[in-house]
RNA sequence: UGGGUCGUCGCCAAGCGGUAAGGCACGGGGUUUUGAUCUCCGCAUACCAAGGUUCGAAUCCUUGCGACCCAGCCA
């Protein structure tokens, strides 16, 4: 990880762990853990987690364990687990330990025992529905099930035949014996064990019940020994269940848990039921798709860990409602590539231009800067000849005010090379501009002309050496701040979220372009060689594009 | 109309009784062979509201108002 990153930033949580240390609670150990489920790919929201879960462990000299949450095998797959692992360790994180809920289900059949005994779980026959009937509503209470009076004995054997297999899914579930009453749902006696017959992806056929969320993270924090169990909102009604089964059963310790509020972006979402409808839809082209808010579709997109660790930096940890604006990631991710990314050429969208006073077959390897910045980064070779290619947008019959680009009878820059003058357009049939004819001067390169001041610059690629390349120029996914505020979010789609160029030329210099290889093309906005990339055709996603501070008309 | 939580600049966010940090965004100046970068300057007499305590309140108290979460055998 980047040594120069600033020390993080105070937050709530970092208050309560001072405080603790201060107490000198938990011997003075911190220590974490990301627990998530293998049940989708890691998004944006999860890197604040991670970025929180892992740097409070490092900046504590405490550990962070990669826990997988996998107690519902109806949702998840070793797909996942291999996915999420290999994001958490892209993003530049190493776990202390990895973990995964599954590995306690043994403990956790015992502690479930002991609840019976203890006379704090009971077996009931109810179905979902009459458990929903009883279970009260928001201000009314609960009622208590016929089963909640069973023997212990009775319970025990019933438990004990449920993990045997004796009875059909769904037949039975173990309930914790708290309170119908309680103001809090959650303690309305929640069921902490269910019986389904699906293959888990880790521990195969070899259980039939599996236990619950509630039931499972309190415990699985408790035997893995976290001190700070860090987790979202809208687990704070979760809270006293969490300390309930802690305080119920005989534990290695009591962790704490701290919940704190997820986040938000503007222009995206996070629920990954919504990523995987977008997946499986077709409406994006996988989970790595540049334009999903996932880690690996940003990795695609060509941002970098770096710039992720710093948005989640920059973004803060509270328990307020917060909604970042797009522009904070987009900054982080700008701030990181222009420090970074080395600079090239590439014209998306061709205009041939001849010059016309140039020597028919030249060819001048103008030495150009890797980044204007940076001398470090050394420089390259870019050949210049007669007959050379610029933007069209670049060119413009009628200018606006202050158009800084070429127009007819007008001089500009090429970047890193010389002055041309726009001395002729060539239009097709349909009046279509297909071709400029212009005049070079010979001694402006590396000097500007003398007596006159050449107010823009322009980049180009010679048309003889450079490169045919598709890039595809990615925008936000959807048209709305919010999406989740529609009736149904897949409206809120932007329907130009992708545009493929074909036919874009690069400078010949990208030729050995790994894929993942990011780059700022001079003036238009910084890319990232695709896996598509081949050796006759190369592919570049955009990343993001340059700031524009000045005003369009 | 039950319970839980939150409310400081357009968006984030420090602040923890001693007189409003910072970032993003925005506006303006300078440098520049990227209209990029960089740089300089500006940007809350004000902290949801109203009372109260205090020499002093964003910070403490009271009462309102507003927002979010919870009734899966999901996590």
């Amino acid at each position: 990880m980047s040594t120069n990153e600033a020390q993080s930033p105070a937050n709530f949580i970092r208050h309560i762990i001072d405080n603790d240390l201060k107490n000198h609670k938990n011997n003075g150990n911190v220590v974490t853990r990301f627990p998530p489920e293998p049940n989708g790919y890691l998004h944006i929201g999860h890197a604040k987690s991670i970025c929180l879960n892992f740097g409070i462990a490092a900046e504590y000299n405490g550990a962070c364990n990669l826990r997988f949450d996998d107690t519902n095998p109806e949702k998840e797959s070793d797909e996942y687990v291999q996915a999420i692992m290999r994001d958490v360790e892209w993003l530049g994180f190493q776990w202390h330990e990895l973990r995964h809920a599954s590995d306690y289900f043994e403990q956790l059949y015992d502690y479930a025992v002991q609840l019976i005994k203890d006379g704090k779980a009971y077996v009931d026959s109810s179905t979902p529905e009459q458990i929903r009937a009883y279970r009260g509503t928001l201000t009314e209470p609960g009622k208590a099930s016929p089963d909640r009076s069973r023997s212990i004995e009775e319970n025990l054997d019933l438990f004990t035949r449920m993990r045997a297999g004796e009875f059909a899914d769904g037949h039975y579930v173990l309930r914790a014996k708290i309170d119908m009453a309680s103001p809090n749902i959650n303690m309305r006696d929640p069921t902490i064990y269910r019986i389904r017959r699906v293959h888990h992806q880790r521990t195969g056929d070899k259980w039939c019940i599996y236990p619950m969320y509630d039931y499972t993270h309190c415990l699985s924090d408790a035997i893995e020994g976290i001190t700070h169990s860090i987790c979202t909102l809208e687990f704070e009604d979760h809270r006293p269940l969490y300390d309930w089964v802690l305080d119920e059963l005989e534990t290695p310790c009591h962790p704490q848990q701290i919940e704190f509020a997820r986040l938000q972006l503007e222009y995206t979402i996070v629920s990954k039921r919504k990523l995987n409808q977008l997946v499986t839809e077709k409406h994006v082209n996988g989970w790595d798709d540049p334009r999903m808010p996932t880690i690996a579709g940003l990795r695609r997109a060509g941002v970098t860990p770096a710039a992720i660790r710093d948005f989640c930096e920059r973004i803060g940890v509270t328990k307020k409602d917060a909604w970042i604006e797009m522009a904070v990631l987009e900054n982080c991710i700008r701030e990181d590539l222009n420090e970074n990314a080395l600079r090239a050429m590439a014209v998306l969208q061709p205009l041939r231009v001849v010059i016309g006073n140039y020597p028919d077959g030249q060819t001048e390897a103008l030495e150009v800067s890797n980044h204007p910045q940076r001398p470090e980064l050394g420089k390259r070779q870019t050949p210049f000849s007669k007959v050379i290619l610029i933007e069209q947008d670049d060119f413009a019959e009628n200018p606006p005010p202050k158009y800084k680009r070429l127009i007819q009878g007008g001089e500009v820059r090429l970047r890193g090379s010389y002055v041309i003058r726009c001395d002729e357009v060539v239009k097709d049939a349909e009046g279509r501009i297909i071709e400029l004819r212009c005049s070079y001067d010979p001694d402006t390169l590396g000097k500007n002309p003398e007596g006159r001041k050449v107010k823009g610059v322009i980049h180009w690629v010679s048309e003889a050496h450079s490169l045919t390349a598709e890039v595809r120029l990615y925008n936000r996914l959807f048209r709305l701040p919010n999406p989740d505020n529609e009736d149904n979010f897949l409206t809120a789609i932007n329907p130009d979220s992708l545009e493929i160029l074909n036919g874009c030329r690069v400078e010949a210099s990208l030729a050995e372009a790994a894929p993942e290889s990011r780059y700022q093309f001079e003036r238009t906005g910084y890319f990232c060689v695709d896996k598509d990339s081949t050796d006759s055709k190369m592919v570049f996603n955009r990343t993001v594009t340059l700031r524009e501070n000045w005003v369009k008309d």
